[in-house]
This record gives C-alpha cells, structure tokens and sequence, in this order.
DNA sequence: TATTGTTATACTCTATAACTATA
DNA sequence: TATAGTTATAGAGTATAACAATA
C-alpha cells in the first residue's frame, strides 16, 4: 500500500468525487442492485427488466406492453424482451385485445403469480433491512428527496432513452 | 390509450413499484447519469470510468491505479482501460515508482489539468441545479441518508464486482 | 399515416480468467 | 507465493433502426 488517500495540500480540490451527488447515487444505486440480486435475483434467476415487469404485472394485473414500459420505465424493446423470456418460462400469458389487434392485455400466469408472491416478501424485507437506521420520519423524507430530486432531473432533460421509432 | 395505470381494486397488491427504493434508487441515478452525459459528457467524449479517474486524479493528484480504484469503486480492469484511453488521449501520464516497479503513479498531463478544469465547473453546475428545490439542511440530509443506506446495504453484502484474482 | 410490438444488427460494456512483471 | 497491472475471450445488455400487423 504505497500511495495515500488524501487531498494533495498544496491544491484546494475543484471536486471531491466521493462528494459528488451523481457518483454517490450511482454507487448507492449499484450497491443496493447488487445485495438484491444476491438475496433473490440469482436464486429465482430474474433479470432487472424481467423483475420489473413481474411487479407491474402483480401490482396491476393486465396491462399492455406499452403501458408496462410506462410504469417501469422501459423502452418497449426492453419490455418486449423482458416478456418473452418470461412467457418462455410461463410466467406470463397474453390476452388478445379483441378492440385493438396490434396490442395485447399481459397477465401474470398462476406460475407467475407464485413466483411473484414468492419474491415479494422478500424484496421489502431486503428494504426493510436497508433502511434499519433510518426513523419512519427519515424514510419519509428520503422518498420526498427523491421525488424532488428526480423531478429536477426530469426536468432538466433527463428522460428515457431508446423511445426510437415509437 | 387503452388500459389504465391504477391497481386492480380487487387486489391488496403486495409491492408498489414505484414506492420500491432499489427501483427508485435505479432510475434516479440512471435519469442523474443521462442528464449529467448530456451536458457535459457526450461533449467531451468522456465516458463515467474515465470520469472518475480524471476526476480522481484531479483531486489527489497522483495516485497508483490500485488507489485510484479504491477511491472510484472501480476494479482494476475497468481502471486500467480507462487509463489507457485517457492516456492514449494525453490526458493522463504515467510515473514509475522506482521503489516498486509493478506500478506506477498516475498523474494528469497539462490538457488533462485542463480538461479537468473545465468539466469541474460543468458539474458543480449541474448538482446545483438539481438539488434547487433542496434547502441547506435538505442536502445535509440527503447526504447523510445516503451515507446511511449505502453503509447497510454493504455490510448485507454488496461489494463491487470484478476482484476476480485480485 | 400512425401506432403496437418484434426482430436484426451492431456495438458497448464488462466479468472472468489467464498472463506478465515484479516483489 | 503474492501483488500490480494488462490483455484475451466470451457473453450479456442494449441502442438503433428496419420490419410486420393493425388501426
């Protein structure tokens, strides 16, 4: 261990990284992917986009592809994807749409339906124990945080990418 | 616009998507990131890992790759690519360290300074007006649930990938 | 002509491990 | 034997655009 972790004193540092917002919340953000695969991703061997569709999906029922991209924040190639290997699995199970050919009603299987009553409980008590520091009041403010902060982020043109041709 | 966005009023759903914080977590940085490439990132041809070593080495000055990592939450192959792209670029030189020849101390060059120099202002810019809507106790806060979260979520077992033989 | 969704292509990213050179 | 760092390989992920079917 040869070198030191400290500021050189002679220069007043522009940046500290380990203070920046972007680079904090990126870190946080893999960090928290990364124990939540471990704890269920890899034993139920899910993907990030297939998880997202599972949960819209269980918490909304039926829903089209397009709306699924909506509420989880996929592209529809994504999406699309996502659904296929679920509905390779049986997972997942399309309702033609008899008012509108081009598009279909998604529905979680019985299989899916398990897999997600299976995962959910496991995925808040993940969350449960990230957030064991924190009073109900900090949790509460850490979501508003993000709301806020997100919404500035939004609006300074940060949006989806991948809405190609669509 | 076929089908609605509101749960199924039949169903307690048992997760709300968009209330999961690993999910918020994930597209908030994910938005933060694209809107940070945006103003600054897709100008000067500069990917994050690069970012962070620029930016690392812009703080301390001169460091080992081995410290660089550590400091950025980078593994050592990721730290070495972006070395070399950013030497390959000029922007970064290398010094053996004559007490230990298996590495050396990196260092940025003149332009490296520069370019530095002129991204650092760019991005103080950009958390500033992401974080407009927070007060000064808001961002003290912010900081201090991240750092909370973050410290849970490693000790339940998120490390950073890709130590493989290290 | 516009929209939903799928597929094809190409490209980036990166994990893993093998490797070099020093120690 | 262990460590710093590089390179090779291969696989995952995905943006882009072209495409098919329907409206």
């Amino acid at each position: 261990m040869s070198s030191a972790l400290r500021p050189d004193p002679d220069r007043e540092p522009a940046l500290r990284l380990s203070e920046f917002l972007p680079y904090r919340l990126n870190v946080l953000a893999e960090t928290v992917s990364e124990g939540l695969a471990r704890s269920y991703g890899t034993r139920f061997g899910i993907s990030v986009p297939e998880w997202r569709v599972l949960a819209t999906l269980g918490e909304f029922r039926s829903m089209t592809a397009k709306a699924v991209g909506a509420h989880s924040r996929m592209g529809k190639v994504k999406v699309s994807r996502a659904v296929a290997a679920l509905e390779g699995r049986g997972l997942v199970r399309r309702r033609r749409n008899e008012a509108d050919l081009r598009e279909a009603f998604l529905v979680l299987t019985p299989e899916g339906e398990r897999l997600y009553r299976k995962i959910v409980p496991l995925a808040l008590a993940h969350v449960e124990r990230l957030t064991a520091g924190l009073s109900a009041a900090d949790r509460a403010h850490l979501d508003r945080l993000i709301d806020l902060v997100m919404r500035r982020s939004r609006e300074l043109g940060g949006a989806l990418p991948e809405n190609g041709n669509g």
